[in-house]
DNA sequence: GTTCCACGGGAAGATAAGGTCG
DNA sequence: CGACCTTATCTTCCCGTGGAAC
């Protein structure tokens, strides 16, 4: 290789046109000024939050709609022009966000709510009630109207609603504050499993996002795309392109968003001066190699050595992977890297977590007098997730082994 | 029509690892 | 220090069952 002078090689690279103006505007956590085709939603969720800048209790609110609807970025605009207008009129207005995702037990929840609050609650070691507790006397020292947002609300039910109960029971507590809920869900059914107390008291309003189409989702990305890349960097096919793989995907703005983003990334790294279409399909294709790559990455060890097992059992002509055969490889494994076997029942929960990442697909089939079982199919590329797998050191020792397979194909 | 297997579902509880508090 | 807290991860136990094979 040519050597150059270090500097050469950075000067080559700025002065390299770049393709991107602002790429940060592309990304899920910036949150636009307008949102686009969301007006309705806008109007109604403002019309019931007014009551809080009167100094009354807003009800209650929930909010449905697939990923990549618009949810959290109106929510969170509609809580941000509250909170002004509150400020502006001298009224105490707190409006705060939590995603259910990453603080998803009770506990957690509370202590969040009660830490955005300037209090100081530890990570644990407290009763549950002790923390609610505090974050009632925290927050009714002031006359204030407390608005909380709880982002993936879905995710809080499994774990028992408890919190939830509480939590909508909480104004009869206070003396001075007054606290109304607006749950974000993108599942339509959860209510379903919810206590009918808690139903009722959540869902007094609720508005629902409709998945946007294809022309909705080229205006959104024009409209980004304006900020984010240079002008004329665009091939005039691109924002169409993306907009209809988005559309595809229930119309997924995020997913839009990315697909725009990273087919300019590879445009870039291609050394082009505009994005063309072959760059989307190209980033299409990425995105999702990505995600399987990610996930199987962060895998807990066992959950690797189950989905190895999956592999080696197809790799040997297995057409349909069973529960036994797969805990019977698993077994193996396991004795040949050391690690504690778990037992059946566990393993069996791995494998459904498993299919709902997306990783594998299980099927229960019954083979009549022979049993009932789950027919496991694998639904990514056997060869890089090989690879990713054994990234993880304690797998190292598999790299050569064969297992033992019981000769019982039934067909 | 019956049977009956190899699972799946659900729940309870054990355990360990994080922590607070007096 | 010990008493007590949450949480994640597994184990244990028991029951239920789809549907081809009989």
């Amino acid at each position: 290789m040519q050597s150059k002078s270090l500097d050469g090689l950075f000067q080559e690279l700025l002065e390299n046109e770049p393709i991107f103006k602002n790429k940060e505007v592309l990304r899920h956590s910036y949150t636009p000024d307008s949102l686009v085709h969301r007006d309705d939603q806008i109007n109604s969720l403002a019309s019931i939050l007014v009551s809080a800048l009167r100094g009354d209790t807003p009800s209650n609110i929930l909010i449905y709609g697939k990923t990549g609807t618009g949810k959290t970025a109106v929510t969170r605009h509609v809580g941000i022009e509250l909170e002004r207008k509150g400020e502006s009129l001298g009224l105490s207005c707190k409006v705060v966000y939590l995603n259910c995702e990453v603080i998803d037990t009770q506990y957690r929840l509370l202590a969040n709510l009660t830490r955005q609050f300037g209090e100081d609650v530890p990570m644990t070691g407290w009763p549950t009630d002790q923390v609610f507790f505090k974050f009632k006397e925290t927050i009714d020292n002031e006359r204030q109207v407390v608005i909380i947002i709880l982002d993936e609300i879905d995710k809080l039910i499994k774990k028992g609603d408890d919190v939830l109960y509480n939590l909508s029971r909480i104004n009869t507590d206070l003396e001075n504050a007054k606290v109304s809920m607006i749950g974000v869900s993108n599942d339509l059914k959860f209510t379903e499993f919810l206590d009918p107390r808690v139903k009722s008291s959540l869902g007094e309003e609720e508005i629902i996002f409709p998945p946007y189409d294809a022309d909705q989702i080229s205006d959104i990305l024009h409209e980004r795309a304006e900020i984010a890349y240079k002008p004329d960097a665009l091939d005039e096919m691109v924002i169409p392109l993306c907009a209809a793989f988005a559309a595809q995907e229930h119309g997924d703005a995020r997913r839009a968003l990315d697909l725009l983003r990273v087919a300019g990334e590879i445009a870039e790294r291609e050394n082009k001066s505009h994005v063309e279409e072959q760059h989307v399909k190209g980033a299409q294709e990425k995105i999702e190699v990505d995600r399987v790559i990610e996930v199987v990455r962060t895998l807990p060890t066992q959950s690797k050595l189950a989905l190895y097992s999956v592999m080696l059992l197809r790799n040997n002509g297995y057409k349909n992977v069973t529960t036994g055969e797969v805990y019977n490889v698993y077994r193996q494994l396991c004795l040949q890297v050391d690690m504690d076997i778990l037992t059946q029942r566990r393993v069996t929960d791995l494998m459904s977590e498993l299919d709902m990442l997306g990783i594998v697909n299980a099927v229960v089939v019954s083979k009549g007098r022979y049993g009932r079982t789950k027919e496991i199919v694998l639904s990514v590329p056997i060869n890089s997730t090989k690879k990713v797998l054994f990234e993880d050191y304690r797998l190292k020792p598999l790299e050569f082994f064969k297992p033992v397979l019981t000769t019982q194909l039934h067909l």
